[in-house]
DNA sequence: GTCTATAGGATGATAGAC
DNA sequence: GTCTATCATCCTATAGAC
């Protein structure tokens, strides 16, 4: 997993570069992806839009910057997360702790994540295609996780493993449009929503 | 509920302005709102950009419109497969249908619903504004029902109601992302939903 | 009802001064 | 590194002919 560390020693990774990238994640994240233009984008970091240029060829490769790294945090968040369990912990606690983790980064951690989730489905088609990568990368970790559960005979055997992961990605990600982030509500969300992938809603299971 | 033929008596509903709004429909559903423009409509609709005033005073107008016929369509094609189910069904079998009802509406029906998932965060947000309370109404239907299951004791208690309708709702419109509609898909991921939703994907309830 | 033509504005991108 | 100035393009909307 790529450190801020290490990128920071790039070249192309100087604090005036973060600096635009992180004002414009922060605009992506409020407005959406149409609403932003690059004279936003300039005026958001202090300089004029011509100024832009000579840190990024185009716009496109600014969207894709904040894509790639928005996937990459809640994907170290989560596998971080996931890490800190004690050993032996169960599937359930793993499901518990990475939906925690997931909601944290949406919400609570810097604008990237946020400014991915909002605008992936606005950007251009050759855009997002070209970002698909990272987010299977990030699927990944969570088929794989909900796999293990099966094995274990902790998750029931019938359970279609990229549509529970489908579901759960699109619960979590939805909530963006509607979770007010008060004290305390990411954990409580999160916690409701593992209790209902996890246990159910019903009182009575069914045969 | 209005029904089309109710609609196509009113002066304003002509069928050529309807067919405008079908195809702005098809486009905003399959491309976004910012990717849409009134040229474009017009090119699909077989008319000049120009032409279209005639017909709506704004884009604005035909954004609006169609997000709510969107809403509408899927608010009454829940209600109907709700009122379809035979007397004395249980809670269960009433989130079962619903949430097969509301799958259809989003993969099988027009392209209405579909536009209004996929555009709704994307539009400014006065024109969002003046749509939440379609939208209120529709969640109004599912919280009700998720009501009247713990009333009855077949949802459990300690379910925050509002939560779990957001998580149903956000898993069931992500699918637009994801959801290949060939034979029969539809059908079978609203049946594993349900299942999620009521019983839980863990092989054993804690306490 | 639909057309052409165009006004008026915003956008992404480039060139060259400093 | 940042600026100003500008180009070419696209947009929504309007005016008026047919």
């Amino acid at each position: 997993m790529k450190t801020d560390a290490a990128e920071a020693n790039r070249p192309e990774e100087r604090a005036s570069r973060r600096h635009v990238l992180d004002c414009a994640a922060r605009l992506f994240s409020r407005n959406g992806y149409a609403a932003v233009s690059l004279r936003g984008i300039a005026a958001e970091s202090g300089m004029k839009a011509g100024s832009l240029y000579y840190h990024f060829e185009s716009k496109d490769v600014i969207v894709t910057e904040i894509l790639n790294i928005g996937v990459r945090r809640v994907h170290a968040a989560v596998e971080d997360a996931l890490a800190a369990l004690p050993a032996g912990a169960s599937t359930g606690d793993e499901v518990r702790a990475g939906i925690a983790a997931h909601l944290r980064a949406l919400h609570e951690a810097d604008n990237y994540t946020s400014a991915n989730i909002r605008i992936f489905g606005q950007v251009p088609p050759a855009i997002r295609d070209g970002h698909r990568g990272v987010r299977r990368d990030y699927e990944a970790l969570w088929t794989g996780l909900l796999r293990r559960g099966i094995a274990a005979s902790e998750l029931r055997a019938d359970i279609n493993v990229p549509r529970l992961c489908a579901f759960l990605l699109g619960a979590m990600n939805s909530s963006l449009e509607w979770l007010e982030p008060k004290r305390d509500a990411v954990a409580r969300t999160a916690s409701e929503l593992a209790t209902i992938v996890l246990n159910g809603a019903a009182t009575a299971r069914k045969a």
